[in-house]
DNA sequence: TATATTGTTATAGTCTACTATAACAATAAT
DNA sequence: ATTATTGTTATAGTAGACTATAACAATATA
């Protein structure tokens, strides 16, 4: 299960936020398939916020099938595996990697430091 | 000077994400006291954003005296030298980094792949 | 069957971010 | 002096995020 943590200071919105802690934690294996989340009025009270704004974020990972949602029983991490074609493969890794390097940049962090921060994370994992 | 960048997928403000990159630049020296920065309405052009939001980032950092401003003149940065908390400067790595690992895992790339990638690039630019 | 639990939807109000557009104010250049 | 350039301010509208509150709908449990 995940720590959740909401940084009110980092502009970026609350359910997004969420969002991305829990698309995170699926990327990195922190959850796992068919683990169940807490409770959209669990987490808000947890988080201190309106359970709207819980429910919009797990919606928001159902529509993009990361989650598998059942009213009245739960939300759960769903099986997702999208398939790219293999040669279009290489394509969007760089062209996902270029972004990425470049965004980096503009903050003054280098290739090396993500590659680090990268690694640091696997490390944690295994 | 900064290669400006915004990302609309981050969900972070985009006169955060200026004022941000600007305050990254000083405090790494990328960013030169004195040095000018694009007027409002060039950033605003180049950024393909209003000049209003250009304007907004420009004025917080004024009042942070990161920023010294002259109406006729233009933007410069300013003698005071700020100090990024290591913590946010990692925060904000952090940030970077899950977003591009959520990204690129739900496509199926591993974390080796993405740091691969990232090398093979390094090795370019060198 | 009745009750509790889960996700869902709706209303209404507040605030921030962003946009377009326009005008104003100080400085620099011609 | 006039003109262009720079930052500044203002207005008005749109959209998104968040809140509180309430009710509804599907499922599980007693």
């Amino acid at each position: 299960m995940i720590d959740f943590k909401l940084d009110p200071k980092s502009g970026v919105p609350f359910y997004r936020q969420i969002i991305d802690q829990i698309r995170y934690g699926v990327a990195s294996g922190d959850l796992k398939v068919g683990e169940q989340l807490p409770t959209v009025r669990a987490l808000a009270v947890q988080l201190k916020v309106n359970l709207n704004t819980v429910g919009k974020a797990y919606r928001e990972l159902e529509i993009q099938s990361v989650l598998e949602t059942q009213q009245g029983t739960g939300t759960f991490i769903g099986s997702t595996n999208i398939q790219i074609p293999r040669s279009e493969r290489q394509n969007k890794l760089d062209s996902i990697c270029s972004e990425y390097l470049s965004i980096a940049s503009s903050y003054g962090f280098s290739a090396e430091e993500m590659i680090d921060e990268l690694k640091k994370r696997q490390r944690g994992k295994r």
